[in-house]
RNA sequence: GCUCCCUUCGUCUAGUGGCCUAGGACGUCGCCCUCUCACGGCGAAAACAGGGGUUCGAGUCCCCUAGGGAGCGCCA
């Protein structure tokens, strides 16, 4: 049988961290086995849903590259089906109108509190029959066994153990008609032929009331796999309060999504000691059986070396792509500067996101540069004035300007002041690119060009010597 | 409170009764490379929550305790 998986995200905030994985283990599960991912909006609370979220969301899965081969299903428009699923099993005895008042049932759980008991409903409507008191507010609830056990088969966590009594007969129908989330969803998955309920385990409770009403439906039990949460650095629930939180957000602090989905896919699931992959191998190697019990903290230093890892070792078209929108915002253009080919490769190793690569590679756009003033202060000194005349004499004469000729010159400057390299190429380093880091010199000098080169190095003798001539 | 789940270095994890003197990765620290910042290389410190069992032998199986999490909604 085919393999069926979902992702079925509520819309009622941004696409975050943890329903990213989720998606992602989906996504690897249906891939793996030739299956196909049904994307559900699970909207039935119209008070919290957005148009905002679903479309936060549906940017955050296409940033990913998190496709879907079934939907988007809305469950507000489905409501039409769960009536009749209501219907049936009112019809078959199987669920019942309770005309309980809140009132009455607030304070049945606050002495049920009161009592150390836990609060569940006490079936007071469960055999009635015939109409209710009239005006009355009703409901549906779904009658649950009350003894016996339930035995979930959970992938990841084994046989879990319910008693039935431990269950109460949960509403499957609000007042004013409309299905809860648990009816929806079970009606959703028999519907849409899921295969494997790939979710948090936050929903392991849940599951035993899912499994009695899709019974009653005559549903078949999907594969179930509760995966373990994924918390903040703090060990605590991922909230706001850690920072970034959508995924997005990741995309605009320049980290590529091949990485966040790599370092994602490590949380919770390994694959022996490997911690770099493709998505080609991700899909041959993903498998639920390797997925862990326990929550696991987010990292994002491990996340940045991750990215780090891909800004190494992607291609260079791939990271032409994904930073040339960082350059534009940056403002930084090709007509005063390197291509952005020559910047990234001079800055893929020195940086761990892509707007790491843009802010490293600001000197070498446009005309002029300030210095930095601790370093020139320290750098451009009266002792430097020799070397940066000498720099530029000789760096007018060189042809051609590239990386080789250009080494082998300023080595020669060096050699000619009987200098150490170093001696001569923090200087020139300050004078263009007026900091004290930057890619090998020769690189830099190339990135810059043989005009901008001349023009920093003058401004930098000025400098030295405006500065050697003031007292102090 | 009740029920369920979880527990290996600071973090992500390997480990499915002997291969564990507990391995890898991030981070940290040291050294090397070096024109700077990085990359890279080498090395170090760093964990089986605690207690009982079972077994010739337990990180691995069982029980208890502790800690953490989730569920107990006319939220999903």
């Amino acid at each position: 049988m085919a393999v069926v998986t979902r992702f079925p995200p509520s819309p009622t905030g941004y696409l975050h961290i943890g329903g990213a994985r989720t998606a992602l283990f989906n996504w690897l599960y249906a891939r793996r086995h030739g299956g196909r991912m049904v994307f559900r909006i699970e909207d039935t609370d119209r008070e919290r849903s957005t148009q905002a979220a679903v479309d936060a969301i549906f940017e955050g899965m296409q940033w990913l590259g998190l496709d879907y081969d079934d939907g988007p299903y809305f469950q507000t428009q489905r409501f039409d089906r769960y009536h009749g699923a209501i219907d049936q099993l009112i019809r078959e005895g199987k669920a019942y109108h309770c005309y309980c008042s809140k009132d009455r049932l607030e304070t049945m759980r606050n002495e049920q509190m009161a009592r150390k008991e836990k609060p569940r409903y006490d079936g007071h409507c469960r055999e009635r029959s015939g109409p209710g008191p009239a005006g009355a507010g009703t409901v549906v609830r779904f009658r649950t066994p009350q003894d016996g056990n339930l035995i979930v088969a959970d992938r990841v966590h084994g046989d879990v153990v319910f008693a039935n009594d431990e269950l109460d007969d949960l509403i499957i129908a609000r007042s004013d008609g409309t299905p809860t989330y648990h009816l929806a969803v079970v009606v959703d998955d028999i519907d849409m032929g899921i295969t494997h309920v790939i979710r948090g385990d936050d929903h392991l409770n849940n599951t035993p009331r899912q499994v009695h009403i899709l019974e009653g439906l005559g549903g078949v039990r999907p594969v179930y796999a509760h995966v373990p949460m994924i918390n903040g650095p703090d060990g605590k629930k991922l909230s706001k309060r850690h920072g970034a939180v959508s995924v997005t957000q990741y995309r605009d602090e320049g980290f590529l999504p091949e990485a966040l989905l790599n370092y994602l896919v490590r949380l919770g699931w390994s694959h022996g000691d490997d911690e770099i992959f493709s998505l080609d191998e991700l899909i041959e190697k993903f498998d639920i059986d390797a997925i862990n019990k326990s929550a696991a903290s987010f990292n994002r230093d491990k996340l940045l070396w991750v990215n780090q890892q891909y800004l190494q070792s992607a291609p260079l078209e791939r990271l032409i792509a994904a930073s040339r929108p960082y350059f534009v915002a940056a403002e930084l253009d090709s007509a005063v500067g390197p291509s952005l080919e020559d910047a990234i490769e001079a800055q893929r190793t020195r940086a761990k996101t892509l707007l790491e690569i843009v802010d490293k590679s600001r000197s070498f756009f446009g005309e002029s540069i300030e210095f930095e003033p601790a370093a020139a202060q320290k750098i451009l000194t009266a002792e430097a004035l020799p070397v940066l005349r000498a720099l530029a004499a000789t760096l007018t004469a060189v042809e051609p300007w590239d990386k080789p000729i250009l080494h082998a010159a300023v080595e020669a400057v060096a050699t000619s002041l009987g200098l150490k390299l170093g001696q001569v190429a923090q200087p020139l380093r300050v004078a263009v690119t007026g900091g004290t880091a930057s890619p090998a010199i020769d690189v830099s000098l190339a990135l810059l060009g043989r005009d901008r080169c001349l023009a920093r190095i003058g401004r930098a003798v000025a400098y030295c010597e405006s500065s050697s001539a003031k007292p102090g």
